[in-house]
DNA sequence: ACATAGATTTAGACGAGTCAAATAATTGGA
DNA sequence: TCCAATTATTTGACTCGTCTAAATCTATGT
């Protein structure tokens, strides 16, 4: 039978709350702006300056410089005159919304699609802006509602709260001879991601660390073999200490 | 890189070959034009005008007459000034592939994210123009390469050709007294849709046909009542005579 | 045959998003 | 302190997809 079936699909009408305090349309490009400024905020913990969000997003400062501008004007951040931007608590929930389809697109390719975990990141990216709260929350529940997505970065759940990531530390804040196990590998593009895989790092991967960072460099023994890993890609791995019951 | 923030699309591990002559980016506006002159020259079975692709698409004529000769240009579509448009070999392959994305993600969301029938086609309208090829292809896999989706319209296989659609017949084309089966109700936008399912017209239900087009009006029977439909709503569903082992 | 209603195209403008070149503010060093 | 180097912003221009208004083509009816 051709599906009929109206199963539980409740909201025929109103689609679902609003979030945000605006609820005038925000671009696809303009989502890339906001995750970016949250990305960046969060790995350095600062504003996030107009130069760097140019390079995180391969355009030009005057680029970043005219589209702050109209981001400051929605409300989404904070703009400081050549002090570089915040994102406000509205920006923030946008953030969160975006990271919450990409993370669980990314857990939906691997565990229904078949796809690797390396391989996941360049469709979820495509794909968030277009999903709808509606299928997100139905991906979620077809998941039975994850914590993490495949690389061990944590989902926002449905009211856009972010589960607690626990307590891991940068790999490149390791110290020789800890033996752990990687939390999560931050969701990067595919090339470095393939790199990664291939050098025996993935979530869940036990490492002992041989040596840190003499010249921005460090070196992992992983199952396999001994591996170097250049320090700002270390910085995006986050491990745990290895418990003896976890290594398998 | 820096144009369009979207698109990625390429193909990094060498996913698929090309299907097209000219492998130029073709935007996701240009996609609903292809699409649009595809659903209308199948429908009325002429060249496509100016006009009926404005009204189909909400845009005005200029809009249009500038859109097309771009699609000229890129030689996707055929056009004769003033004559309007056919798509040409290479437009016709675009506007297969979109077919398919957009009837496998119709048959995706409801077989396993338990949309309703009637409810899928906003969202894969949003998302066919952002699913790769390879997603579109684990996704076919995943269903069982399905010949037709939810609405019972035929979806392209992964050579783009189309599945032979059987022999139905328009339901304004059926006579007074026929017993038939819906094979196909031509996907339009979800109000129409959950009319006519509120209306007992779906993929499979049996009707008999009480009384035809007087005054562009249609009057079938279904099992819960007699119901009226509008001419050019009749046009777009498609039916077959019942046979007796097929109404349970 | 020809005037005219109707459809189509052309012309000009605009917002979004981008860039390169020019200008302005900030910061760090002498 | 003050100036040079760095970083940010402004300016002006370009593409894409859209619009309105105006010009032009086609087709129709008498």
């Amino acid at each position: 039978m051709t599906g009929d079936g109206d199963r539980g699909d409740a909201d025929p009408g109103g689609e679902a709350p609003e979030r945000r305090a605006s609820s005038e349309v925000i671009s696809a490009v303009m989502e890339d702006y906001i995750k970016a400024i949250y990305a960046i905020e969060r790995d350095t913990g600062e504003r996030v300056s107009t130069s760097a969000l140019a390079d995180y997003l391969d355009v030009t400062a005057p680029t970043v410089s005219s589209m702050i501008k109209k981001l400051a004007e929605r409300g989404l951040v904070d703009r400081e005159e050549y002090k570089g931007v915040t994102l406000t608590d509205d920006g923030e929930l946008v953030a969160l919304e975006i990271l919450r389809h990409h993370r669980l697109l990314e857990s939906f390719l691997t565990e229904q699609l078949d796809y690797s975990w390396v391989d996941v990141h360049d469709e979820a990216d495509r794909l968030e802006h277009h999903v709808s709260q509606k299928l997100s929350d139905r991906i979620a529940e077809a998941l039975g509602n994850p914590p993490v997505d495949p690389h061990g970065d944590p989902i926002p759940d449905a009211d856009l709260s972010l589960p607690d990531a626990g307590d891991a530390v940068r790999l490149v804040d390791a110290e020789e001879g800890d033996r752990v196990v990687v939390q999560r590998v931050r969701d990067q593009g595919d090339a470095e991601l393939r790199y990664l895989a291939d050098a025996g790092v993935w979530p869940g991967a036990e490492l002992v660390v041989v040596d840190v960072a003499p010249f921005d460099m460090l070196t992992v023994e992983t199952p396999s073999a001994e591996q170097s890993l250049p320090a700002d890609v270390a910085r995006l791995i986050e491990v745990e200490p290895a418990t003896d019951d976890e290594g398998a």
